[in-house]
DNA sequence: ATATTTGTTAACCAAACGGTTAAACCATAT
DNA sequence: ATATGGTTTAACCGTTTGGTTAACAAATAT
């Protein structure tokens, strides 16, 4: 039985990082616990990625570097102000499915350790909103939408896409939900959200 | 030098805690670290309250029970929809400024355990929809406001507020901006996010 | 075939951690 | 004055933790 790819020792050990990471971040994370869900010897951690601290990187940058294309997507594609909104948030949820932990993993450790994200800055493909601003003050000149400050509209399209799956445990608390009936409210968000935002920035005739 | 009322070495603890704990979570706190805060001994720590844990969920069960009337204040009180969101929406900042760890910590303690909120749940003031639902089903009814469970409406009102507070790093990275400008994209919010929302589901004439 | 490099493990280590203990301190009551 | 009971501390303890070592196994090169 030999090894393909992506089933390498050194792949095994980042797919179980990555998991104990994201469920329980850097702090509340063990070494061993990661060599155990990997099934190796604690040992081959420090072999293949030299500290904790090293396989944590490792681990943020990979997350890191799934994120950013979700967000390039809305800030630098050719698309207008509304077909941008309507693409996220239906692309979102999906987004959300394959990667469940990644939102609130990637907001807890840049909290913790804001400069972090300085080393992520430089990289290509870091998400600017250079292109975003510029479409924005454009459509609102020409009359396609409201008067909007391009980093609140961003700030908004994030926060009503993203805070629900970063607080949901509190959601379903106040909101007295089950599993179900929670996942029911964010499927139906696909569109919720897209109209909600259009609504209020869209100029009617 | 007597020691007043909140000045008891009990409560020095408390507030020594709650600022180690909303900074660096429950994981990444140390016990010494605490005590060191607080200028005291750690075997103090155990004196009074029996372990961290026990320290922790005194902290924790302070920070909700300052949390929960800021949400009640939306979902309980007897203004039309409108104004709760101008209000909470107003409010909010100046609630973020007295405590700029709040979200972020509740938010990340609940989802490390999420059996924690169950043990509120029960306490008296834990935030519930029910009248928030009828009020929402009412104004759609009457034509006030256009159709939207309360469900997600209480999302998005979360969302917008608290969003930007609990991802400040990732914000000022992405927008390329400083502090100041920041802070001053919050203060525009106190509006912004109210008439934001309103746009968006009232009804014009 | 055999030497050499690469991968893997069990056993180990020092530091850090949460928690305990026993003695000292200090205000107050007797 | 001194006994009392709550308060505070330094020193200590067992365990856990990230990390290392030395030996072993399995490829790979010669």
């Amino acid at each position: 039985m030999s090894k393909t790819k992506n089933d390498t020792t050194e792949d095994q050990i980042l797919t179980a990082a990555k998991n104990v990471f994201q469920r329980k971040g850097m702090d509340g994370s063990r070494m061993q616990e990661i060599a155990n869900e990997a099934g190796i010897n604690k040992a081959l951690l420090h072999y293949y990625y030299r500290s904790k601290q090293m396989l944590f990187e490792a681990v943020f940058k990979n997350a890191f570097s799934l994120l950013a294309p979700q967000l390039n997507g809305i800030l630098n594609d050719d698309s207008s102000i509304e077909d941008k909104i309507r693409n996220f948030t239906a692309n979102y949820l999906t987004f959300m499915n394959k990667h469940p932990y990644l939102p609130k993993f990637i907001i807890h450790e840049v909290n913790r350790n804001p400069e972090f994200i300085l080393k992520m800055r430089d990289k290509t493909g870091f998400p600017n909103l250079d292109k975003f601003k510029k479409q924005v003050a454009a459509e609102v000149e020409s009359g396609t939408i409201k008067s909007i400050k391009a980093e609140q509209l961003f700030i908004n399209i994030m926060a009503l896409n993203i805070f629900p799956f970063v607080a949901t445990p509190l959601i379903k608390a106040f909101a007295n939900i089950n599993d179900q009936t929670f996942k029911q409210l964010m499927e139906d968000r696909k569109t919720e959200v897209s109209d909600f935002i259009i609504n209020s920035i869209k100029v009617k005739p």
